[in-house]
DNA sequence: ATGATAATGATAATAAAAATCACTTTATAA
DNA sequence: TTATAAAGTGATTTTTATTATCATTATCAT
């Protein structure tokens, strides 16, 4: 964790930014809820409990810088906002990702698994490919379990696209 | 065409819709761009050219109509505004993007590409595929050779991501 | 210290999408 | 047909995520 915003600091100072307090409040919340998928509404509030003077635009600002360094990666599942989600250290690529269209849930996969895939279109459509995003919608697991005993899905979420 | 949008129409129908002018119009704005990415604001300045009396929360409307029933994709490339893709009829699933992040461009890629993958995911990761989104941001051939020559980009592209 | 620059927070502005509502069109049934 | 209900429309307002503005504060270099 520490050794992790020590990195980021490096990171920011390496193109003259400054690890400021709001900035690494914000980055805390970030790999405290590594998992999770915030807006930036989500992580201010967060944010809020340990550095309650801050800004919504601050957060904006901090969010957007941290997309440019590569620190986040903006994701957008289609329910009108968008979210912000760690970029794994070392990760070549931006990790896939399972919503459930049941319970809304939102699972990641790691494994690159698009190797070949991007090969091919390389090679065929000449596209010198920098990034991707890869988004699977369908029914996760515990609502295929769920389905079996009827139990109920509980959740409100947005309707997807 | 005619065809097609008689099996729309037949569509609509089925669920007890109806394909009124204002629907028509847009769907044959839609057909008539099938390789363009329209925003609703898109579809509705083409619309208003042959139906000027249209308003634009009809389209909104027939948008979300028509992406209920499948017959268009809704996709978000980050640029802020929901883009509205006709779904090749009888493609089983939703086609891939090349998004330039030079010249902003927008290619299609209408071949699979995902069964090994996809299959993976249903076996591993225990979860139903119903629907997927696949985008490479990258550089597409034409601004490979532009920066060969050194020539000009020519774009005003709002940033993705 | 001093002046320059970067960063912040409050607030206003923007704009895409959704909601509202009076009105019109279409379907249904007496 | 007539009337009654239902579906659809267009103008408009409302909502809300995000961006822009701007005065103030913190930081850095001389
Ligand atoms: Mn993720
Ligand atoms: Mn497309
Ligand atoms: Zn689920
Ligand atoms: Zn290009």
């Amino acid at each position: 964790m520490e050794q992790r915003i020590d990195r980021i600091k490096k990171q920011l100072h390496s193109q003259s930014y400054k690890l400021t307090p709001q900035r690494e409040a914000t980055v805390r919340v970030l790999l405290e809820n590594e998992k999770d998928h915030l807006s930036a509404e989500d992580v201010y509030l967060l944010v809020k409990e340990k550095a309650p003077e801050i800004g919504l635009a601050t957060v904006y600002r901090t969010l957007e810088l941290l997309n440019e360094l590569e620190v986040v990666d903006k994701i957008n599942f289609g329910d009108g906002v968008s979210r912000y989600d760690l970029r794994k250290e070392g990760a070549d690529h931006f990790h896939h990702h399972l919503v459930c269209i049941e319970c809304g849930s939102v699972d990641e996969i790691q494994e690159d698994l698009l190797g070949e895939v991007e090969k091919i279109v390389e090679n065929d459509w000449r596209f010198k490919i920098k990034d991707h995003r890869l988004t699977f919608h369908g029914i996760c697991y515990r609502c295929h379990e769920k389905q079996d005993t009827g139990e109920e899905s509980g959740s409100e979420v947005k309707e997807l696209n």
